[in-house]
DNA sequence: TAGGGTCCGTAAACCGGTTTGCTAAACCGG
DNA sequence: CCGGTTTAGCAAACCGGTTTACGGACCCTA
């Protein structure tokens, strides 16, 4: 009983029809081809018998996949995690389907990035996070997939899509320095380990920033950046919490992104302490929710949303081929002040 | 010049390494069949040739495409704006990821779903916000892809992960009735219409939820609820200023998600109003960052991430063809009480 | 030395479509 | 009535792999 049900194919439709698959081809494809009054019989019978044609035997013979992918460095399910990607995600996904394109997110497959590259079905690729010098962009550049590197801060030859960073970070820093702060620590976002790749990942660049603002201003940074899980709240909670823990009393904290910031609110409250009264904290991104944060949140603002837009147009036209890879766009940030931040106050120190 | 770099394929190798296709195939799949010497020196000319199997070739002998489809009803840019949906796509992405699959999210192309599914090329898909009468499910159905429906209510013969929503609507209006509230408005989601579902959508289950409460206690509803673009901010906002345009003062909100509860407290306090002061709010799903709004959110918590990681378990499990396909997997909601509700205060009305 | 196992490799069928000639019939103007 | 052009449909090659079935070589045993 309960007969397998036979995937209903092509030739099936060609059989019960009378006719040769080519003409029951022709009648999806180009019914123009085909006798109208055939074209229309072969089609009620494909209705009748419930034949859709097979999408991936289509990708195979007209070598296009019809869909993009995502590469993310770490596991979707941190990434997903931070409120920013969603953003990006919908920045990607508006125009991808405007060109019909799916979206397909690729992710460390167990563990191994280049072997989810292979198995992953993209006419091109969007990577987010990814250094230039990664093994996994040499690959799929070798493999001549068509790809965009978003915030890889490269100015090879391939296409790029990037924010001023260094900018950024540097209006946050100066604007603790203006309200007096001297003692500051900064939550850095914990990445994969972008080892050789000689300060182009996006923490670095926005260390970079940070550092320099205040060096210049002749500050030191309180303490080690402290790498964090992830860009979440529990990433900044924790973050914060091993600063304490290792006796640090900064009296502001420049986050690298909001998530991390609203965790260290949190972990700040937590200890007693207020924010912006004692402790002031500068986040990053400009989330839609760093307004409605309490308190709204001090950020330094990017075109989220616009930098995955961007990004989708732009490898679009490398897919095209109307673009020479190597096109490097640069998007500006901002800072945006509301209430998480305030003048130092030189209360007693314990 | 330049000439067109064909692919390099399995014939190419072969050719090169002098022996059958089948000898490559094997060399890469099934090592131990061949004589070490001659799979290492198989392997190599490969590996120099840069040769790797087209995975879409692969996708057809197999039968398998090693990827789950999400399906939404609405465009991903809409959907991703939500970040309920970024910490479900988390869950889903957890356990789809630790079994080696990846995610491909197919969304209405061109504002149709039946189109987008037969494009799309995966072995299994989560719809979420689908109700079991779409002609779209109908659709995958007869495709004969597993499928799971998360938020569909469904009883049918399709497996499902929902969560008790009715409960968590009357906990949220049992609360505003508790604290003195009468007259209330509800922000609701808008939805693609579910026209003919006789209210079996997740909007349908909360209004029912919210009504039947408020009605036990003899309170009508302020407004008729006032449809949202989408769950987000900016749907919130709208939503809200719509309401109050038409001249409702309601003392109190019931919205259907947190992204509408933050946005309507935007625009409450735009219009000079406090909250919870002269309004209060109550949100519904608990994201990460409803503790850390301004006030911190009164709202119904649901699994969120918890139900993406259920409909995946089913999901594969269904696939696998261990579980029977009508099993209904129902999570808890309960009502999480912060600072965005307070008592009524009978203040001079205008 | 015949018979029976491994071991190693291959040819060919297959997955489910699309596309390229090619042919036969119908059509057309002069 | 004839050569030339459409029109309608088909067989077969192709996309790039996997897998089955087969066979030759080699080894061991009785």
């Amino acid at each position: 009983m309960e007969q397998v049900a036979r995937r209903v194919t092509i030739a099936s439709v060609a059989a019960k029809a009378g006719v040769s698959k080519t003409a029951v081809s022709f009648a999806f494809n180009n019914p123009g081809r085909l006798n109208s009054a055939t074209a229309t019989r072969i089609l009620d019978i494909a209705q009748e018998l419930g034949y859709r044609p097979d999408p991936v035997a289509r990708m195979l013979t007209q070598g296009r996949t019809g869909s993009i992918g995502v590469l993310t460095p770490q596991d979707l399910s941190v990434v997903f995690a931070n409120p920013f990607f969603g953003s990006f995600s919908a920045g990607i996904a508006g125009v991808a389907e405007k060109h019909g394109f799916g979206l397909h997110f690729i992710s460390p497959l167990h563990g191994s990035l280049s072997r989810a590259i292979h198995r992953a079905t993209v006419d091109g690729v969007v990577a987010i996070g990814l250094t230039d010098d990664h093994p996994e962009i040499d690959e799929i550049r070798r493999a001549g997939l068509p790809m965009v590197l978003v915030d890889s801060a490269t100015t090879g030859d391939v296409a790029s899509v990037d924010v001023d960073d260094e900018g950024g970070a540097r209006l946050a820093a100066a604007h603790l320095l203006g309200l007096g702060h001297r003692d500051i620590a900064v939550l850095a976002i914990e990445g994969p380990r972008s080892a050789s790749s000689a300060g182009q990942g996006v923490v670095e660049r926005r260390m970079r920033g940070y550092r320099q603002c205040l060096a210049e201003a002749g500050v030191e940074l309180a303490a080690d950046p402290t790498a964090v899980g992830a860009a979440s709240i529990d990433g900044g909670i924790e973050a914060f919490n091993r600063l304490w823990a290792a006796g640090h009393r900064p009296s502001a904290i420049l986050a690298m992104s909001d998530a991390l910031a609203i965790g260290a609110i949190r972990a700040i409250r937590e200890h007693g302490r207020s924010v912006p009264g004692e402790i002031s904290v500068v986040g990053f991104d400009d989330i839609d929710l760093a307004a409605s944060t309490d308190p709204p949140l001090t950020t330094v603002h990017q075109p989220v949303r616009g930098k995955g837009e961007a990004a989708v147009q732009l490898l679009l036209s490398v897919m095209a081929g109307g673009t020479s890879p190597a096109v490097h766009s640069r998007l500006e940030t901002r800072l945006v002040i509301r209430s998480s931040t305030g003048p130092v106050v030189h209360a007693v120190r314990r």
